[in-house]
DNA sequence: CGCTTGACTTAGACAAAGTCCATCGTAGGA
DNA sequence: TCCTACGATGGACTTTGTCTAAGTCAAGCG
């Protein structure tokens, strides 16, 4: 049922009630939960779960790789479940809507190494900005 | 002197010696300074100048298209009077450095119509991450 | 030049997001 | 079942940024 939980077992990872909940919470696609919203939600479930266990919780399961951190205004944070498919964002820029996509081509490769200043470049990070569907219609 | 500061004139601007400051802290190539980081400058100019007109100053030079806000870590963002060359960001993951990069191709034209989800794109950000020569031969 | 006035500046309160710590509780092995 | 190291908790604290009420001043006008 929980693809991120079944991925969280066999871990070592010792299982509480509260960590099964934030990663029942964070489960899905296109998700891209602030550590807030993912507290809010887990308090309907375990309603004593505190805000401190939520952010020890995500930053754990980020340092498993199991999570990825996205940070795509100056806003809070967000936690995307989908971290073994290497993905960049679409981002709303009114309503704040967020998609994953999957550009053609590496933009690592356009960078030319007279443009890299001597550094070991090994990441790139593209959000790709716009109107959704919705937020245009309205 | 102050290319910024040229470029701030003959806009309306009512010309302050606390904007002229910012302005000048602010000129310069590869320049990306958090609002704290020019406060911290512009004191050693103008020492009663407040945060508060930093913070301000800087919001109305973006508002102006002068300047550019740049956030390339969950911390603070930071401002870059480097507007009028579009370009993206190479930061390095050990210390923070960041360089202005100009690289080859669109990245907006390596979004297929089938990844758009119907947004209407308008805009890329592109952030490479590395190690800089500094921090690799420390 | 000096007045007037609206724009600008200021200090500090406030807020959002996140970290840290001492203490309490419990998962899971012996 | 018992033990204990690891996890959870609440609250204080930090960082980054916004807002407001009151004071100040740049610059046009006479
Ligand atoms: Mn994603
Ligand atoms: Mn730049
Ligand atoms: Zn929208
Ligand atoms: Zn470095």
């Amino acid at each position: 049922m929980s693809d991120l939980l079944e991925r969280l077992r066999g871990r070592g990872w010792r299982m509480t009630a509260q960590r099964r909940v934030v990663a029942e919470v964070l489960d899905g696609d296109h998700v891209h939960l602030t550590a807030d919203e993912v507290h809010a939600r887990a308090v309907t479930r375990l309603p004593e779960i505190s805000r401190a266990t939520v952010y020890n919780t995500l930053g754990e399961m980020v340092t498993l790789g199991e999570v990825i951190e996205v940070t795509t205004d100056r806003r809070a944070k967000r936690y995307d479940p989908n971290a073994h498919r290497p993905h960049h964002h679409l981002v709303c820029d009114r309503c704040g809507a967020i998609r994953d996509v999957r550009p053609t081509g590496d933009p690592l490769s356009d960078l030319p190494a007279g443009e890299r200043f001597g550094f070991m470049v090994s990441d790139v990070e593209v959000t790709y900005r716009g109107v959704c569907p919705e937020c245009a219609s309205a």
